[in-house]
RNA sequence: GCGCCCGUAGCUCAGCUGGAUAGAGCGUUUGGCUACGAACCAAAAGGUCGCAUGUUCGAAUCAUGCCGGGCGCACCA
C-alpha cells in the first residue's frame, strides 16, 4: 500500500513540475533519515536549485504551494536546507489499509523463465546448489507477487563430464554390472555413494592419467546413446536427479520442467543453431593458430576493449560441440527462437497436484507450452559469468539484441566454508588457508557439507528445543513443527547475504535461531495468531474493525507515534517486493522480514493487547495483530518459509 | 598480464540510481519472566566507511590511481 500512494506523490510533483516550469523529470523520492519527519522526503529542490537559479527552499515552498492537495496526505513541510517532508494522513491510510483497498497487482504480460539449481546429477547436493536453489526459488516467489507468470526450469546435464567419471568408477574402477548399480540405486542415498565415488575417481584419474581414456571411451558411448556404459550413464543421472529433488522439496523448492541435455543432442538442437550461427557469420571456421580445425566466436564479440582477447571455441576440431555451443542453442529455444521444441513426459505429480515434466525425445502426453518467454533469469554462480558473456554475445551476434538484453546472468558469489567449520568438518588446512576467511569446497575432493546432511542437523538441533518447549506435544508434529523450523533457518541463512557476498558458510552461525534469523521471524510471526486465539479461548470475538475503527478513532489512536510506525512498517510488503524484483536482490524482502518481526517483538512487550481496558484503543490493537500477523506470514510465505503454529 | 567482485564496529553483514546524526545481528557489560510463551525486550560501550586525489552546495555511495583479498580468463562443464 505504501507504495501506491508514494507514485501518488511522485506524478502530483512530476505533473505541477511540468506545468509550472516546463521541466520533464523523473521525481525522486526517499525514507527520511528519522521517522519524525514523515513518511516521504523529496529533494527535488536540491536538483532543480541550479536550474532555476534560486534557493532550494524558496523553490520548496513554491511547489508545495502550488502542487495542490493529494489525496492520502495529510501535510507536506520544509526541512533542512530544502527537503520537503511528506507527511500521510494517517487516518486516511489505515483506514484504506482496513478496507483492504484493492492493491491487487495487476498481471504482467510476458512469460518469465528462471533457471536455477541445475546441478550435476552425478552426486548429492551440497551447500553451495543450496544458495542457488533458494535464491532461483524465491525470486520466482517474488517474481510471481509482482504479477509475472514464471517458469521454472532446472536444466539436467545428464550426458556431460561429471556423470560419465561416475560411471568410470562404476564401470572400471568398482567393476560393477548394471544390476548391481541398479541394487545401490535402489539402497539408502545413492547420491551420498556417488559423491565418495566421485571424489575416487577424480583422484585416480591424478595418479594415473592414462585412466581417463576411460572417460572418453564413457563419454563417446554416452553422447552416442547405445550400449551398457550409456544405459548406466542414464540410471545414474535418473536417479540423482530423483535425489535432488527431494532435496529440494524438503526446502519446498519444486520446477515445471527439466530441459535434459540429452534431448539438446538427440533433437539435434545444437545442428539447428550451428545452421543459424554459420549463417549469420557469428562464428567462423578458424584456420591457423591453436584453434586451427575449429569453429570459434571471436574474442571482440563478447568482450569490448580487450583486442589480444581470445576467440572462444564453440565446435571443437574433432566436430563435438562445447558446453557453450549447447547452452547458446537452449537460450535461443527458451526465447522461441531456436524453431524447434522438446517433447515431454510428466516425470512426477506431487501431493497438491503440481506437476514436474522432464524433456524426451517423443511423447504421446500433451505439454503446457514450455520456453518462448519474453525475459529470461539464469540463476549461476558467478565464476561462469565469462561463459555467460558468451552465450549472450552468441544472441547479439545473430541479431537477437532485444532478447540478449533479456537474458540475465543472475548472478551470486560462491559458498565457501570457514576454517572453523573446516575443521569440525574434519578436513585438513594448511597454515596459510587457517588464516583466511574461509576456503573453498571442492566436488571432486568431496570436500563440502552435504545439503542433506545440514537439513538434518538443523532438524535435529530444533527438534531438541521443541521438544523441551512442548513435551506435551505429539511426537509427530513436534516433528513436523522442528522441520519447518529447519527450512526457515536454512532458507532465512542463505537469503540475508546480498548476492555478491561471498558466503563463509559456518556450522554456528547457520545452526543459530536467535537474532537476524529465520525462527527469531517465525517466532514474531507466531504470536499474534497467540493472542488472537487467546482471545477466543476467553470467549471473545474480534470486534467489528471497519465499524468501530473509523477514520476518525484511527486519526486519534495514531497518534500515538510507535503505533503508527508500526502500521507503516507492516505497509510497505509491496514496495518491498517492487524493489527486491527490480534490484533482483531477495535479500531485500528477508531484511524486511526480520524488521517487521523486530517491530512487533517490540510492541508485544510494550502493549499487552488483552489487557487493555479502553474499548476503541483495544480495537485498534487487536486489529494491528491481525494486520501483522497477516503481513508477517505472507511475508515469510514470500521466502519460502512455513510458519509454524508453535515453536 | 587482462576481466569481474570485495574491503564499513572485535566478528559476520546491510546501506551504494550522491542527501539530514553511517545501521543491524553476534560477541561484551547491565537490567527485565507473578504478563498475550524470554527462540524475547530494554540500555551501554564499540567507526580515520582500505589509502589518496578529483567531481559536487554535499561522497561510505560517482571517477581515477594505488594497497590488500577473492574468483575467472581450456578444443572441462
Amino acid at each position: 500500500m505504501f507504495h501506491v500512494l508514494e507514485s501518488r506523490i511522485q506524478s502530483a510533483f512530476s505533473d505541477y513540475l511540468k506545468v509550472r516550469y516546463g521541466l520533464d523529470i523523473t521525481v525522486v523520492t526517499e525514507q527520511p533519515k528519522q521517522s519524525s519527519f514523515g513518511e516521504i522526503a523529496l529533494p527535488i529542490a536540491f536538483q532543480l536549485a541550479r536550474e532555476l537559479k534560486k534557493a532550494p527552499r524558496v523553490i520548496a515552498q513554491e511547489i508545495i504551494d502550488g502542487v495542490g492537495e493529494i489525496p492520502g496526505v495529510g501535510a507536506m513541510e520544509i526541512a533542512g536546507n530544502g527537503y520537503i517532508n511528506v507527511r500521510y494522513d494517517r487516518g486516511a491510510y489505515a483506514r484504506m489499509l482496513l478496507e483492504g483497498a484493492s492493491h491487487a497487482t495487476a498481471a504482467r504480460a510476458g512469460k518469465v523463465i528462471v533457471e536455477h539449481t541445475n546441478i550435476n546429477p552425478n552426486k548429492a547436493a551440497h551447500i553451495g546448489h543450496l544458495r542457488n536453489a533458494v535464491l532461483g526459488d524465491t525470486f520466482c516467489r517474488l517474481l510471481r507477487a509482482a504479477g509475472y507468470p514464471v517458469e521454472v526450469q532446472n536444466y539436467i546435464d545428464n550426458t556431460g563430464v561429471q556423470v560419465a567419471d561416475v560411471v568410470v568408477a562404476f564401470h572400471f574402477l568398482e567393476k560393477k554390472s548394471l544390476d548391481e548399480v541398479k541394487a545401490l540405486i535402489a539402497g539408502p542415498r545413492f547420491d551420498y555413494v556417488c559423491w565418495d565415488l566421485y571424489a575416487r575417481i577424480s583422484s585416480y584419474y591424478k595418479d594415473d592419467p592414462e585412466s581417463k581414456k576411460w572417460r572418453a571411451e564413457t563419454l563417446h558411448a554416452i553422447e552416442a546413446g547405445h550400449g551398457e556404459l550409456s544405459d548406466m550413464g542414464h540410471l545414474v543421472a535418473d536417479a540423482i536427479v530423483e535425489c535432488h529433488l527431494a532435496t529440494m522439496r524438503r526446502l519446498d523448492i519444486t520446477y515445471d520442467v527439466l530441459p535434459r541435455e540429452s534431448e539438446i543432442l538427440h533433437l539435434k538442437f545444437w545442428a539447428q543453431a550451428f545452421e543459424q550461427l554459420k549463417e549469420r557469420k557469428a562464428i567462423y571456421f578458424e584456420t591457423e593458430g591453436k584453434n586451427k580445425g575449429c569453429w570459434v566466436m571471436p574474442g571482440a564479440a563478447f568482450n569490448d576493449d580487450a583486442e589480444q582477447e581470445d576467440s572462444k571455441v564453440i565446435v571443437r576440431s574433432n566436430g563435438t560441440v562445447t558446453y557453450v555451443g549447447k547452452d547458446i542453442a537452449y537460450q535461443m529455444w527458451k526465447f522461441g527462437l531456436l524453431g524447434k521444441d522438446f517433447f515431454y513426459r510428466i516425470l512426477k505429480t506431487y501431493a497438491d497436484g503440481h506437476q514436474i515434466w522432464v524433456s524426451t525425445t517423443a511423447s504421446d502426453q500433451t505439454a503446457p507450452p514450455f520456453g518462448s518467454a519474453s525475459q529470461v533469469f539464469n540463476v549461476i554462480d558467478s565464476r561462469q559469468s565469462y561463459l555467460q558473456d558468451v552465450v549472450v554475445a552468441g544472441l547479439r551476434q545473430l541479431g537477437y539484441n532485444e532478447q540478449a538484453d533479456k537474458s540475465i546472468h543472475f548472478s551470486y558469489e560462491m559458498v565457501a566454508l570457514s576454517p572453523r567449520t573446516c575443521v569440525e568438518l574434519g578436513i585438513e588446512l594448511s597454515e596459510e588457508d587457517k588464516k583466511r576467511p574461509y576456503v573453498e569446497v571442492s566436488g571432486r575432493k568431496g570436500l563440502g557439507v552435504k545439503a542433506d546432511d545440514l537439513i538434518d542437523k538443523l532438524i535435529e538441533t530444533a527438534l531438541k528445543e521443541v521438544e523441551s518447549r512442548h513435551p506435551e506435544s505429539p511426537a509427530e508434529e513436534r516433528r513436523e513443527v522442528a522441520e519447518q523450523i529447519a527450512r526457515g533457518a536454512l532458507r532465512y541463512f542463505l537469503l540475508k547475504f546480498t548476492r555478491n557476498t561471498v558466503i563463509a558458510f559456518d556450522f554456528q552461525e547457520a545452526l543459530s535461531f536467535t537474532g537476524e534469523s529465520g525462527p527469531y521471524v517465525q517466532y514474531a510471526a507466531m504470536r499474534p495468531r497467540k493472542i488472537l486465539s487467546k482471545l477466543g479461548e476467553r470467549g471473545e470475538a474480534l470486534p467489528d474493525f471497519a465499524t468501530v475503527l473509523t477514520a476518525e478513532a484511527l486519526n486519534r489512536q495514531l497518534i500515538q507515534e510507535d503505533f503508527w510506525q508500526l502500521l507503516l512498517a507492516a505497509s510497505k510488503t509491496g514496495a518491498t517486493v517492487e524493489k527486491a524484483v527490480n534490484s533482483g536482490e531477495p535479500a531485500h524482502v528477508a531484511r524486511y522480514a526480520f524488521q517487521l518481526a523486530q517491530e512487533f517483538s517490540n510492541f508485544y512487550q510494550a502493549h499487552p493487547v488483552l489487557h487493555e481496558e479502553d474499548a476503541e484503543k483495544r480495537a485498534l490493537l487487536l486489529w494491528l495483530t491481525k494486520f501483522f500477523g497477516d503481513q508477517l506470514d505472507a511475508t515469510l510465505a514470500l521466502l519460502g518459509i512455513p510458519s509454524p503454529r508453535y515453536m
